[in-house]
RNA sequence: GGUUCGGUAGUUCAGUUGGUUAGAAUACCUGCCUGUCACGCAGGGGGUCGCGGGUUCGAGUCCCGUCCGGACCGCCA
């Protein structure tokens, strides 16, 4: 037998057996008289122990020769230690050792493979091998198959059936960019990758499945963030014969049960929150509801003393940061030059002290009395010690701005707390949404997505006013899921279709065949798709996917490690007929 | 496409107003060490200061260009 436990299983209980182990040299002790060396695998470390004593010299001096990360198979017995280590699991025994075979030798590993390492994150996606055996990414990965598990079960508990659907696709032009692959036997022609499966899931219910899921890697060509990777994972559901209600439901009951499951925390029931409302508290659509600071709406309140910064200003709101009246006239500044900086792109910030004696002090005492400097204490729910901050302009402008300011106020104030799940439904979400640059309305879902019953006639007067069913999951200020009850009736799809730009001609060629399947008794449907890696990193306590993933690209969307994209033969690319002419700029 | 921060030993970083032989920690190598577990002690090797150009008596340091990496904006139905 190779080995007969692993480095995570002796403990006590074990003395006195003789076992095999195998696994890599994590580290060596050396002391002279004896030789420590920690052994370490999947499941943990044990510490074998080579001495001048007890140990043949021959097996000594092939202990003297090992180097970290050599890989190593050893036959010993468990003993208890002399000196006890009560910070691990194993660290009552050790191992004698009495037979050491060197299964494979090691380079000096390029950065320390320890839960603290010394390699910076480019090192360590170009040996993603190497940093795959160190703790946290280890536990990481572990993590996300058992959130998958928890996944799988509940899904497949409730009657969901996992059905894969094809990679190679169509290339379609609404929504980001497609990854394409050219084929071999249909020259000039490509697929696409799916960005989502999408067309398929709603095919299925038209195939009377009615209760879909899938795990699926998703693709879109598109620039990469901190919780962005061009490929990336879904857990992609679809249901027929449902409301929206159906679905909230359903998918509340899936999150309720991965946090129970992976986590062991019980959820409240979601709290849910329009769009609308969304906005004008929070100024996002995906609000982190673990901290206050709400917005406060002051236009009322500030216009007309005389300010020329807020008046005539379509929209004054400030926030309250909590304790935040310490802030020094230093800090202050700090934050007016982050707001100004083009990322945020605000002209500046007002500022009131709610003072500890429940005096107010502003930068803009010149204009204001204190009463009226009261009431804006109100609207922002301020209290004695924090401070308001304000800022005016565009409606949307600000309140985005605004809500920048909140979300990083709150990082700085630690109120970003990874060990709380504040979980919210946001619903009623626009249908469309106006894009200036191509001066036409964009579907701010998909083009699948359903219109209000009630705000159907105005699809044609007012699309901007009309409603979807459409609802997303935020968790802790991150879209962890998207979803909407489907157009499922080819007049509407076609209005749809018209109102978002298409010809009769181009929406038959891209999504005819959506079309033909809703002549045959397609039922009514919806669904919501979840990022995964997403999820699986918040469940996780971090900001970033890279970590949750195997084998993940860098910010320009390469593998460092496989040096990925590269050019291909020119036998492949005659093969495919094509021939490159790539356009230089300039 | 843009903003911003960074690139110095295997690695993570420091390096002042431009000035002698570019440092620290860690890793690595050698020796010592009777219970280590972040072992300790002594010694040693290790540098295209990302690359190219410029200013200067003199550039790791200043300027221009370029490449690479991180964060963010745009983008992500």
């Amino acid at each position: 037998m190779f080995r007969t436990h692993t480095c995570g299983s002796l403990t006590a209980k074990n003395i006195g057996e003789t076992v095999t182990l195998a696994g890599w040299v994590q580290k060596i002790r050396n002391k002279g008289f004896v030789i420590w060396v920690d052994l370490r695998d999947r499941y943990g470390i044990t510490q074998l122990v080579f001495d001048t004593e007890r140990t043949d010299a021959s097996v000594l001096e092939n202990a003297k020769s090992l180097g970290r990360e050599f890989v190593v198979q050893i036959k010993g017995t468990v003993i208890e230690r002399e000196s006890k280590n009560l910070l691990m699991p194993t660290g009552e025994i050790e191992l004698l050792v009495s037979e050491l075979t060197l299964l494979n030798a090691s380079k000096t590993p390029p950065f320390t493979i320890e839960d603290k390492t010394d390699g910076g994150e480019d090192l360590r996606m170009k040996y993603r091998y190497l940093d795959i055996r160190r703790n946290p990414v280890k536990q990481n990965l572990i993590f996300r198959s058992q959130v998958a598990m928890a996944v799988r079960n509940y899904l497949s508990g409730e009657g969901f059936i996992e059905i894969e659907t094809p990679y190679l696709i169509k290339s379609t032009p609404e929504g980001a960019r497609d990854f394409v692959v050219p084929s071999r036997m249909n020259e000039g022609q490509f697929y696409a990758l799916p960005q989502s499966p999408q067309t398929f899931k709603q095919l299925l219910m038209v195939g009377g499945m009615d209760k879909y899921f899938q795990i699926v890697r998703c693709f879109r060509d598109e620039d990469l963030r901190a919780d962005r990777q061009p490929e990336f994972t879904q857990i992609d559901c679809e249901m027929a014969f449902v409301e929206q209600e159906d679905i909230l439901n359903a998918f509340e009951g899936l999150t309720r049960h991965i946090l129970e499951h992976t986590k062991g925390v019980e959820l409240e029931k979601f709290p849910r929150m329009t769009y609308d409302q969304a906005m004008r508290k929070y100024g996002n659509d995906k609000p982190d509801i673990r901290f206050g600071m709400a917005f406060g709406e002051l236009t009322e309140v500030a216009q007309g003393f005389g300010f020329p910064v807020f008046d005539g200003q379509e929209l004054v709101v400030g926030i309250a940061v909590p304790n935040g009246a310490e802030m020094t006239r230093k800090e202050i500044d700090e934050l007016t030059e982050w707001v100004k900086r083009s990322q945020v792109g605000a002209k500046g910030l007002v500022w009131v002290r709610y003072q500890a004696d429940g005096t107010l002090k502003s930068s803009v005492d010149k204009f204001y009395n204190t009463e009226t400097l009261q009431k804006w204490a109100e609207k922002t729910a301020a209290k004695t010690g924090d401070m308001i901050l304000i800022m005016a302009g565009n409606a949307d402008k600000t309140r985005s701005q605004l809500s920048d300011l909140r979300m990083e106020l709150a990082k700085r104030l630690g109120l970003r707390n990874p060990e709380i799940f504040a979980p919210l439904w946001v619903v009623d979400f626009p249908l469309l949404e106006w894009d200036e640059e191509s001066g036409r309305y964009h579907a701010m879902h998909h083009p699948f997505t359903s219109p209000k019953p009630e705000d159907i006639p105005m699809l044609e007067t007012n699309p901007g006013k009309v409603r979807a069913n459409a609802y997303d999951l935020v968790l802790n200020g991150n879209e962890i899921g998207g979803g909407s009850i489907r157009i499922h009736d080819k007049s509407t799809q076609q209005r749809m279709f018209k109102l978002l730009g298409f010809s009769d001609e181009q929406a038959k060629a891209q999504f005819g065949f959506l079309m033909d399947a809703f002549e045959y008794g397609a039922p009514p449907h919806g669904g919501i798709a979840f990022g995964f890696d997403r999820l699986v990193s918040i469940l996780g306590g971090q900001e970033t996917i890279r970590d949750f993933i195997a084998f993940p690209k860098n910010n320009s969307g390469r593998d460092i490690m496989i040096d990925a994209p590269a050019t291909i033969s020119e036998e492949q690319l005659d093969e495919l007929n094509i021939a490159l002419t790539l356009k230089v700029k300039k």
